[in-house]
DNA sequence: ACAAAAGGTTAGCAATGGCTAACTAAAAGT
DNA sequence: ACTTTTAGTTAGCCATTGCTAACCTTTTGT
């Protein structure tokens, strides 16, 4: 799996949070590239079983894509939260998070999201 | 600049840090690319004037190559420290900084720093 | 019903950055 | 001196991942 089409997983994870079915435009949107790159990482992420596309071309996670997706996206809520945590402020924060949620390691980031659990639950609530 | 650029350069400075002058080869080693790739690498860093390669291919860091080499290396070491201090291991730290200083934000990255030298700077000498 | 707009695909270009194979040039060994 | 090894370059391939232009399709609006 690419960086690529992890932030591809990762946008279909996050516009499927909403109520309507995602379709390559949006994630064209939301990423924004072109309508051609939606749609050939579409078909290759389709063709490794990590979405699925129905005739509507309305696109869900498969299972092998949900995990990714997941993933990749925990890591983005934890380290832009860790981040801000540091005294980054909250766009810079996620601008890194968003590239180094692709980088970082399965045990770095474990130590890093052990850090932010441990260390006051709560005061992502100041201000 | 690129990140391959950035990596290249990091080595430079590494490797003239020891007493020997520093070969397309010995960057290819220390890389682990192949001997083409420096060749190309080094091609496009000369002529950004970033190295210079004298008659011998004794590569030195022009001024804009050894600050960008400097900075980076920065990264590496202060990443890779703060990596430890969390409590990942050192190789994995290493790795990761190796990776992340590429892509972490200034802003970030002197945060980061900030954190470092603020949380004792004798902590590095356990075991 | 038909025209327009929106969504999606196909074809093909460009840059990056690896690689091997094959060549040239220089250094070292016998 | 001649051979062999080492260093470096050139040419050209491959994959990734962006792009535009052009073409289908499907939906929508009048």
């Amino acid at each position: 799996m690419q960086e690529s089409g992890e932030m591809y997983l990762e946008s279909i994870l996050v516009l499927s949070q909403k109520d309507e079915p995602v379709r390559s435009m949006d994630v064209a949107k939301y990423l924004g590239v072109s309508k051609p790159s939606v749609s050939r990482a579409m078909a290759i992420l389709k063709n490794g079983n990590y979405v699925e596309i129905d005739s509507l071309g309305h696109i869900t996670l498969a299972d092998a894509g949900r995990k990714i997706a997941e993933k990749i996206y925990e890591r983005h809520v934890v380290l832009t939260e860790f981040f801000e945590r540091l005294g980054v402020d909250k766009q810079t924060a996620e601008e890194d998070a968003c590239r180094i949620e692709h980088v970082i390691s399965d045990k770095a980031f474990d130590i890093v999201k052990a850090h932010i659990n441990e260390k006051g639950q709560t005061s992502g609530q100041e201000k």
